[in-house]
DNA sequence: ATATAACCGAGACGGTACGTCATGTCTTCGC
DNA sequence: GCGAAGACATGACGTACCGTCTCGGTTATAT
């Protein structure tokens, strides 16, 4: 790495943990609309030229806040596809009744519609994060013999495509639009629904 | 009886549409956020106040202005579950494509994670208008044999809540999250998921 | 005379006088700039109409409404000079004391330096309900013999008004703009001053 | 010290200024009630923010805004105490004539009346730098032998005051009130009362 | 008796200004 | 030479009054 450790920036780490930790906070107890980058910076007990350095405006700033927590979501192997694909749905589930992701991730959906760089970064730092999932069960389903293999590349993407969007989309509707509980019951109901819809899939044509 | 025989001067209902038309049109043009109350009532002829005396707040205002637009879905008899389900979804697609919905829709859902008066507004202005379509559907795909009668009235309810999360967070996070278009291709595959999930879902207990 | 007992629903006396009760009432516990129309209509269980049909604005309103209060003044018999002008000092102080005539004197009056018809509107209401004090009081103490009469009428009106604005601005600066007591003891040095100069003042050219 | 090294950007003295001239500009064009914030920040070219963070409200402002009007006043030595006051009362009806003056006086001293904290300020802006006339000009008189040194200095002090309202407050209610000029006449009337007043008071008790 | 006309209350209307707040940029000084 | 502190221009916010304008209804005189 080219980076040669230039005069004094010990602070430069410490500072951006800081601010995203404070700007989580901050969506915890405001909400995104109420979220101010003064508070964010006052709570970092950072200026907010230091925030302006690093982000070039709140939407970017936010969305990287809450880009981490979807580091967490995993796919551990259950042995097989329906119990993991309700494993996903929890999980899912379990993080968007975290305030600050319930909060922002909509809101920057929101904004993403209007907004072009948001919405690359957005697809970067949420959607190919959580796709990576749908592609990890899915070979594991292939090789445990419950989905068949694909050879076609591009209908394998976007079979993989369909199946991030409902399941994503269902979770999402459910708990943000519905504004209803995912609880096991409706993971399960949802599961099997899905699953046997992927099982009879193949018949047809 | 509700009415109080009301005094005074009464509210102007030609300021009510031209302040709903004027919201529309702020919308398309300048998104969510951009869209500001001093520009809707310049756009509609009216004073500011007049706004503020209808709605508390931008919020509720825009998601009456754009409830309207769920009123044009509708689900004709096309003869099959499949045919209906690929009909509404294709509906639903283009209606999420006119830039008023597209950007309302979202910012109005991720204000109503904060606001429990915009969320039980946004619960009868939009999801209670969709979700009378899946009710439509089932009672006719039972009608034509397509789909079991439930007696379960609890059970019942259930499974159209989730159809109708099924259907509309798959369309809306494809068209706003992964931000892919909703075509026919898409939707008959979609409709073809779900229409064999549902379709093999009796068969499990 | 024109008056040709008008057809239609006589205005309401009562409303008339509740007004300027409610008016003053205002004027006490708010301050001039404080007052709103609304709110004295509110007082006076009135509607705001109802006002403007018969003033047309706040500060034509409000002069009338504190134009009674200088009827009060009057100007008993003391004797001589000396003590007659002692007495309509303490008198005029008095009134000045009183908190609807303080706020709403100088208001009013800062407001006519802008505004013609509310400057005819004072001067009418107040200056020449003051002036008529002076000019009684001028023609006793010359029945007295203690001031000489004047021949040329003109320069009998300069002398009037030349009293007039020593006695009631000297008054009204110590009470509103020097902010200090007018008492007995002001009253009476201002008095010596005021009789001792007119005294000596025929002897001069 | 009551400094504490401020950091931080420091304010701009130009923007000081420029607020001043520009409250003055529209004082002059305006009148005290039709003056907006906004207005004069705008011909200031500022922003609105900038004049409320240097002062609470419109008052405060306008009274900093014509204090340095007051500061014009002075009393060359004109030879005797006739001429000094005839000097001094001609220029405090050539500062009242000036429109941003006539206007603002009266309208900031109303306010006063209510307001404890802008009555101290016109106390120290107006009231005060105008009484250091009076002090000068009767150490003057003294000097000259024109009027008698008085030893008890809390008596002094009630004379210049008592001076200072009858002058000041003869010249307003003139030029304010009665809405008559304060011409060359009327100065020398008014001078030779207060005078030849102020000359035979040694003789009474 | 009944029409006509001006009044009344209530309250919505188009405006204007308010004073506050957040954004993103820019100085200044201290470490 | 970076970074905290904070002033800056901009512009929207939501509120408060202004003075006007419907409403439905009331109370007078004039027919």
């Amino acid at each position: 790495m080219p980076q040669h450790t230039r005069t004094g920036r010990p602070r430069s780490v410490a500072a951006d943990a800081a601010i995203l930790q404070a700007t989580r906070a901050a969506l915890v107890e405001l909400g995104w609309s109420k979220l101010t980058m003064g508070d964010v910076a006052a709570r970092a007990g950072v200026a907010k030229t230091t925030l302006y350095r690093r982000w070039a405006n709140k939407n970017e700033m936010v969305v990287d806040a809450v880009a981490v927590l979807f580091d967490e979501l995993e796919l551990p192997d259950r042995g097989s596809l329906l119990a993991d694909v309700e494993g996903v749905v929890l999980q899912f589930a379990a993080l968007l009744n975290r305030p600050e992701a319930k909060t922002a991730l909509m809101a920057v959906v929101a904004e993403s519609t209007r907004d072009d760089a948001l919405r690359e970064r957005v697809r970067s730092a949420l959607v190919d994060r959580q796709k990576r999932l749908v592609v990890t069960g899915r070979e594991r389903a292939q090789a445990r013999g419950e989905l068949p293999y694909e050879d076609d590349p591009c209908e394998a993407s976007r079979t993989t495509d369909l199946i991030f969007d409902v399941v994503a989309g269902a979770v999402v509707h459910r708990a943000l639009v519905s504004a209803e509980p995912v609880d096991e019951e409706w993971a399960r109901r949802f599961t099997r629904l899905l699953v046997s819809g992927l099982g009879s899939l193949q018949d047809s044509p």
